[in-house]
DNA sequence: AATACAAGTTAGTACGTACTAACATTATTG
DNA sequence: CAATAATGTTAGTACGTACTAACTTGTATT
């Protein structure tokens, strides 16, 4: 088993998780999508894709994009795992707020061992989603990574349950935090202004009014039936 | 204050920290000492300990050895309790052995924040010694970092209570755990055998002979005044 | 003091990672 | 379809880090 494993470096464990996320909502990871994430230029993309694959992790069509292969995804979906792990237990246990931890959590998932995830995952009774309402892939690999609808795809009227937001900016995060957006809440699209205007959106007795962009962050589980 | 900082690599960390504890006992810290307990050969140290001098972290005295710069020496403290910290935490709050913590703590010193290891401790209630009895420099950058005796030292008949002991060999800890020799504990150096041997220690109602080598790496607090 | 050995440094190589500039390919669109 | 824009790759550079081999310096021994 993982026989001769050649130890990743942080970055190459990065680079996995970021080509999972893109590559989970479509097509393979392109790379101009890699660097944005990553904040590099695409050249450097290019050269860390070229070992990368060089190791097996992914495939490259060039020109076109890479593809996880299933290794290379097993190492992604383990450091998901050890990123939310991560973030679950530094808010529940050492009072993180959910808008600062994403980057404590950035950096310590190359650093811990599977060992202290694991033992991090039972001292808060193995949860299944993290603060920002993502899933936590379990330790033997597997997930439930459900495609969601985002707010914004709410017809006027319906509402929904809020499952998840993007956790990468801990400003986005205030936001919805004082407008109580988070994991949970149930929302009530009210109206919709022309040309992709705001939505004004019932959170329990109070009205919002938020903007396409952040309505395209917040995922929602759909309530009614 | 601190003004242009360059983020230091966690390498160069390692260093300030394995120079501050050789240069801690004696003279300047000399190459070849960096490079056994890095694990590295002499020539990379002296190309480390340029870039290190560089930054204004050590003073190279050529062919002589490298001495920490006050602000050198700032960081090697913060290093040190960052790692001295982290090992309480694993200890305490999450099961880790006191021989298998050193490793884990050795690579997440350098990707916790000074706000993560200031929470862990607040959460220990802010301990002053790691659970190899290691004292643990406060936030501020100042520790008691008292030179002890060791066990080798005491006299046939004396006495002293464990104060510390090199937590670097999980086998040496496992090994003394099993003797009941840890932290706090009162021993009595019962009988020494000539020429370097073994020396016989009396633990509670139980003795033991043990290796010079080992006898070495037991600190102890001199307890008859 | 001359010699020998230990300790330390330099030179040259390698690899990972990132950058910019220049070139190549693919997609879009008039 | 041809021109243009967007996307992607390669070449060349830089830096950190480590290695080995060869040389230099300092210390100990005869
Ligand atoms: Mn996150
Ligand atoms: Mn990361
Ligand atoms: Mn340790
Ligand atoms: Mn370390």
């Amino acid at each position: 088993m993982t026989p001769g494993r050649a130890a990743l470096t942080g970055q190459a464990e990065d680079y996995l998780k970021v080509i999972y996320e893109i590559e989970r909502d479509g097509e393979a990871a392109a790379t101009t999508a890699i660097a944005e994430r990553l904040h590099i230029a695409p050249a450097s993309v290019s050269g860390m894709v070229r070992r990368l694959a060089r190791q097996g992790l992914v495939v490259v069509e060039r020109y076109r994009g890479v593809r996880l292969t299933p290794k290379g995804r097993r190492v992604a979906l383990q450091m998901i795992r050890r990123h939310r792990v991560l973030e679950s237990y530094l808010v529940t246990r050492l009072g993180y707020g959910w808008d600062g931890v994403h980057d404590e959590a950035e950096r310590l998932e190359h650093a811990a061992s599977p060992d202290l995830i694991d033992r991090m995952a039972a001292a808060l009774g193995d949860p299944t989603v993290d603060p920002h309402g993502a899933p936590i892939p379990r330790a033997d690999g597997t997930v439930d990574d459900a495609r969601l609808p985002v707010l914004n795809d709410l017809a006027v009227g319906e509402q929904g349950r809020v499952a998840r937001m993007s956790d990468r900016d801990p400003a986005l995060l205030r936001y919805l935090g004082e407008l109580g957006i988070r994991p949970g809440v149930t929302l009530r699209l009210v109206d919709r202004a022309p040309f992709d205007g705001p939505l004004t959106v019932a959170v329990g007795r109070a009205r919002h009014v938020i903007g396409v962009t952040v309505a395209t962050r917040v995922y929602i589980r759909d309530d009614r039936r």
